[in-house]
DNA sequence: GCAAAAGTGTTGAAGGTACACCCATGT
DNA sequence: ACATGGGTGTACCTTCAACACTTTTGC
């Protein structure tokens, strides 16, 4: 019983985030991410993650860096797998949808928007922390690729993705409070970024206001806290 | 255009873990798991994880769930979802594969064995440190859920899969042990236990030999570190 | 009594938090 | 000069690793 075609089809959906400067004087970052309205049943009107179906020729990151540049005209510079999911009822027909996370810098968003020759119709930004109601289950999905943003930011370089080549400690300080949403000290933040290796001190610094701050760039020698499945991982010891 | 067949077809596989005690006299745990010899192209004669089809009206959960019962007779008493596998080029045909991983301790494998009425063909135990070449990428997959194990363990009670309703804080440091691949000081171990909340203690004491070690079970209040997407999440605090 | 595992105590190293303080620049 | 963010020093606290020590059983 060897079949060939199947009822179930394979979409890919990406939350893809960013941090937009609140336009008030004080100016905090905030995480925003863009949704696409939906032109189609089921869920006609609704907002939704970018997305699309799985090409028959196309590993599914492949997938979902296309299918978002169709929908958004976005290139995110950190793209990562989140999760499966497969519930029967989540769509009236059969859909397993395999959706990434993934970052870019707020300034990336608008070069490539300006670049883009299909400006994208039917998508908006919203606040993370204000959503409305999505199609499908893709509001728990967004929440959960919150989580995830937050559970790895402290341990890892996915900072990286909303920074730019040089960056001072006050920018990734910045991005830091804003993704987990409290303020850090600004002494104890640098010793431990220091400390950690992550980053290289150049010799240039940024000046405008105040005292010139030094600034860095990050070091490519450091591996990602999940190295996913990709790489090689640590064997289990003989002991 | 709207498909409704797909020449993609979705499979789910299963990486089910277990602890064997070596029959030696000195008698260390190992990780052990199942593989399936395959009967058919691609790779006839090779050994795979478990897995099959997903089915057309069942979750992803239950399909793994299902596969893994219909090809080696086992209910895990742990299982979640490993990572989706899906290059074009890992299969002759176009197939996207959603690999969970699942605990189950050695005493219930050897119960639900012989409850099975139809005993499973084609299986077989490995090390998990001495794998032959597998079929597919099947390789790479158990050693990153290897690396989940390991990453996991220490800050979560997974090792509950491991164990059964009661046990001592010796029985648990010999599986930490064993997944961690390194001793671990028995004082400091019960300590850290004993303060993360994660058991309690009962009146039960095990006899048997020198003096009586203190019976414990799981404490469940405590959640999992990774809710996973289904349950709710903190939010971002506005701050 | 003795061996061996259960369980407690103690110490020093390491890391994190809070906060005082100095430094360098724009205005 | 002075306000402000950049950057350093330090004291305190918590956690953790190492290991000495006591307790309780089987033999």
């Amino acid at each position: 019983m060897t079949r060939t075609e199947s009822g179930i089809r394979v979409a890919v959906s990406t939350v893809i985030l960013t941090l937009r400067r609140h336009p008030t004087p004080d100016g905090r970052l905030t995480v925003v991410l863009p949704l696409v309205r939906r032109t189609r049943e089921p869920h006609e009107f609704l907002w939704a993650l970018p997305g699309g179906w799985l090409g028959e020729d196309e590993g599914l990151d492949a997938a979902a860096s296309r299918t978002l540049a169709e929908t958004t005209g976005l290139s995110p510079s950190y793209l990562e797998q989140l999760y499966a999911f497969g519930d029967v009822d989540r769509s009236p027909t059969r859909v397993v949808s395999i959706v990434y996370w993934a970052l870019l810098r707020s300034d990336e968003v608008d070069a490539q928007l300006a670049a883009a020759v299909d400006p994208p119709e039917n998508v908006l930004w919203f606040d993370a922390s204000a959503l409305p109601t999505l199609a499908f289950d893709h509001n728990q999905i967004i929440t959960y690729a919150l989580w995830r943003l937050r559970n790895k930011v402290g341990y890892s370089r996915v900072a990286h993705g909303l920074l730019p080549e040089l960056f001072t400690l006050a920018d990734l300080r910045e991005v830091n409070e804003a993704i987990l949403g409290r303020r850090l000290d600004p002494a104890n933040f640098r010793r431990q970024v220091e400390a950690s290796g992550t980053v290289i001190p150049t010799d240039g610094h940024r000046t405008g206001s105040h005292r010139p701050a030094r600034l860095y760039r990050y070091n490519g020698d450091v591996e990602l806290a999940d190295p996913g499945p990709l790489r090689a991982a640590p064997t289990i010891p003989a002991n």
